[in-house]
DNA sequence: TCTCCTTGTTATCGATCGATAACACAGTAT
DNA sequence: ATACTGTGTTATCGATCGATAACAAGGAGA
């Protein structure tokens, strides 16, 4: 077999390391989970991009499935590792505008998490149900405190926090989401830096104009 | 087997006419593509829920691909049998209302369509670039001319026909395909009309804010 | 009634799936 | 050097997949 990043003619005389082996089956894993979904991705598929063999999958997660949640973790603790709290900088309508950026840089950067969200979000399942307890849930609540404290102070559109959370999901992150089909539309052209910026000005027009095009 | 309509127990003298087979096929599946995608979705699973064999499947649409094809033309002919024109009506304003108040009531109705179509979105396919091809550029392409005429007219908001577009369809449409997800989150509630017309009136105070709660 | 075409029904094929057993090997401690 | 533990590797299991062959049955026309 192919192994990624080992020598290969040689032989290979040296191991990887644990963490590494699960490091590069989570990276593969959130591809083939964001482009096939959780039933069309195959586990051998994601040990081959891994550069490592099938059954390695069941003894560091156990299970398909366990490997899907532990992917959906990862890519949420990478998130939180770049977003900042609503509760900084010098007023409410800066600290929601700083998530805002940082939530659509890392959605640019890392189209795979909401591609498996929405893969998820069209049918009940108990995968679904973990999703929104364990990662959704508390993410809509934060963003709806810090909405109603925005708005308290005068600040952002006239718009509900509901509906802010789906704009913010489905015009923002699904523009990076959705990158495959609107590039054949048109819509989406490279994937540069310069792309993003433009979305996320296009964004904060909608939810908070005083603010676009600020930074 | 269990057939939906005919009588069970009697044994079925009578034999259903062949369009009632492939429809019902479609209708079953429209709910199991848009549930599952077209990796996950079982042709046993859409024989089953339309009463039927799996073979027949073969027999009518002679293949999983053709049946997924057939299955987007016909929500797209459904589609098209309530949508308006963009050129109707006294003036280009009251024409792109329309059309946006019946595509999201459609979507309301049937929201297997958008699922399908965002199912398919987050990853290049021969089946996205027929569905793009097929449906979604003519209809880009109208949506698009009638917007800047609308614009040009002096209507709508600050946004160009792709960002309508995109919040069209990310924004509008995926309100009722992620209807799963959204209920878990305690954002769409019960499916009646009162909801639709609800989400309509915030999507055209974001396109179209001079028409919002006319209707 | 007999014929013929269409469609339903059953059985089954080869491929692929996730999971596990059995074994080989690497690395460390003794 | 030996033993032990953790991990890679191979082979394979039962289940399910889409597709097809073979046959039965319905239904219209003669």
């Amino acid at each position: 077999m192919t192994r990624a990043t080992a020598t290969e003619s040689a032989g290979a005389r040296t191991r990887r390391p644990s963490e590494h082996v699960t490091r590069d089956l989570l990276d593969a894993a959130a591809v083939e989970f964001a482009d096939h979904g959780f039933a069309g991705a195959s586990t051998r598929r994601i040990a081959e991009r891994a550069g490592a063999h099938q059954p390695q999958i069941n003894y560091h997660f156990t299970s398909k499935e366990q490997l899907w949640r532990a992917t959906v973790d990862h890519l949420f603790s990478l998130m939180d590792a770049t977003l900042p709290g609503f509760d900084g900088g010098p007023s409410p309508e800066a600290a929601f505008e700083a998530v805002l950026r940082s939530f659509m840089r890392f959605s640019a950067e890392h189209p795979e998490l909401d591609r498996i969200i929405n893969l998820e979000a069209t049918a009940p399942s108990p995968r679904l149900e973990w999703l929104v307890a364990t990662h959704l849930r508390p993410r809509f609540d934060a963003v709806s405190d810090g909405w109603t404290g925005l708005r308290a102070a005068g600040g952002g559109a006239d718009l509900t926090a509901a509906e802010v959370w789906e704009v913010l999901t489905g015009f923002g992150a699904l523009h990076f989401a959705n990158a495959p089909m609107l590039s054949l539309l048109g819509i989406h052209g490279e994937n540069g830096r310069s792309e993003s910026d433009a979305h996320t000005e296009r964004l904060l027009a909608i939810l908070m104009p005083a603010a676009a095009g600020r930074a």
